[in-house]
DNA sequence: ATCAGGCGTTCGTCAACCCGAACAGAACAA
DNA sequence: TTGTTCTGTTCGGGTTGACGAACGCCTGAT
């Protein structure tokens, strides 16, 4: 270690991981959390290194090879004696064929099934729009699924969301206008569209029972 | 830099890890580029760091504060003379509220739209399945977004996709029996279902066109 | 037994990352 | 003007990451 101190405990807590129900609305989307390891982070990324290598099947000498590292380098990283930079992480993620995010994050799989109508609901004022949070994922890489269903009538204006945010919708039945104010377009089932989502955008049902599923991608 | 050469075009890398078989098994959508860049990735990095500095609203003696590092660090990390240590940009990275990858990968909104019927389709042998590819992330948090129709008749195995891949399905039509062989459920409209990619799951629709919406994420 | 070749480790050296302090410039108050 | 407080920069110096070579260990061939 070579910095102060990597401040264990700021103002995020290490609260639950996820709890992917989390987020109420589709209104804000809070950060509560701070990344998953605070101090620690060097064991585990010794520990990510040392796994991937093997389940890649290579030895640390052909590791270091291919990424153009000495092998006492390596050896010392799955040690847990390190810091390495990021050019040297960066050598092994790509000799490792990993997106260099995946030695830091841990993985965390899980089965969890939302029957139609379970789930967090949020409907609108007219009542012609209801939208049900399908998925969230809280840190790194941040994804939310929305499975909207909505009736026309009523125009949803969305605001921008966080810079660099993402949308994408697929239409799975009827039709709906969507899209960023001005370049809006209508869009019928089994249509895919993607657009920047920090820009003002529209939403709006053309046909009863329309149904859209959003996947909103922020940071 | 300290290292020798971090492999612009090194032996491995670049070549496509895998082509990550799509959910129900399309055949192979290639993941065309490897890591995005080979050595200009300091730079990137830097104009990284700025851009979610600024996004943030903090100034450098700020957000060194914060990170618990020396201000002169931050300057000459944004200035693109660096390499920092994994420390140094967890510690930016937890400061900045970003999921540490954030600050490697660029980031590239763009609108995009994909008719019903475009794209690339994958039949299977027997016609009773049509998967369309409609979103690939060819690196880091990569997602495939794929829109199934199949018909009864057939049911089709997936072998397992990297480790840690989640797969995601919503279903837009029709039922189907969907999940890891032993726990697959039937789902009707409109229901949701996440489980692990990385074990051998199924596939089987119940209903003619049934329409489902796979999500898979895999690193 | 002896050599050859693989493995992962330890050791000494050099380069450079990170730090604190000093620095120039701008905005603002007294 | 002078002082204060920001901004981001540059400048030595100590600490340490990365390197290459040598090491011990094991397996298999000669």
């Amino acid at each position: 270690m070579r910095n102060a101190a990597p401040s264990p405990g700021g103002p995020e807590g290490s609260g639950g991981p996820e709890g992917p129900a989390g987020p109420g609305g589709p209104a804000g989307p809070e950060v509560p959390d701070g990344p998953p390891a605070p101090s620690q982070m060097i064991g585990l990324l010794a520990a990510s290194i040392r796994r991937e290598r093997e389940r890649a099947g290579l030895s640390m000498t052909e590791l270091a090879k291919r990424a153009r590292i000495a092998k006492s380098t390596l050896s010392q990283l799955e040690a847990g004696a390190g810091n390495p930079s990021v050019e040297t992480l960066w050598a092994l993620a790509t000799a490792l064929g990993v997106p260099f995010g995946r030695l830091v994050d841990p993985p965390r799989p899980q089965i969890r099934i939302l029957r139609a109508g379970q789930g967090p609901v949020t409907y609108s004022e007219h009542s012609s729009y209801a939208a049900t949070l399908l998925s969230s994922v809280p840190q790194a890489t941040r994804r939310d699924l929305y499975w909207v269903e909505a009736q026309p009538g009523t125009a949803r204006n969305s605001d921008p969301h966080l810079p660099g945010s993402v949308e994408h919708v697929v239409i799975s039945a009827g039709a709906a206008t969507i899209g960023p104010i001005g370049e809006a377009v209508r869009l019928d089932r089994g249509d895919y569209m993607t657009y920047p989502g920090d820009v003002p955008h529209i939403f709006e049902a053309l046909e009863p029972d329309t149904a859209v599923l959003f996947v909103l991608e922020y940071s």
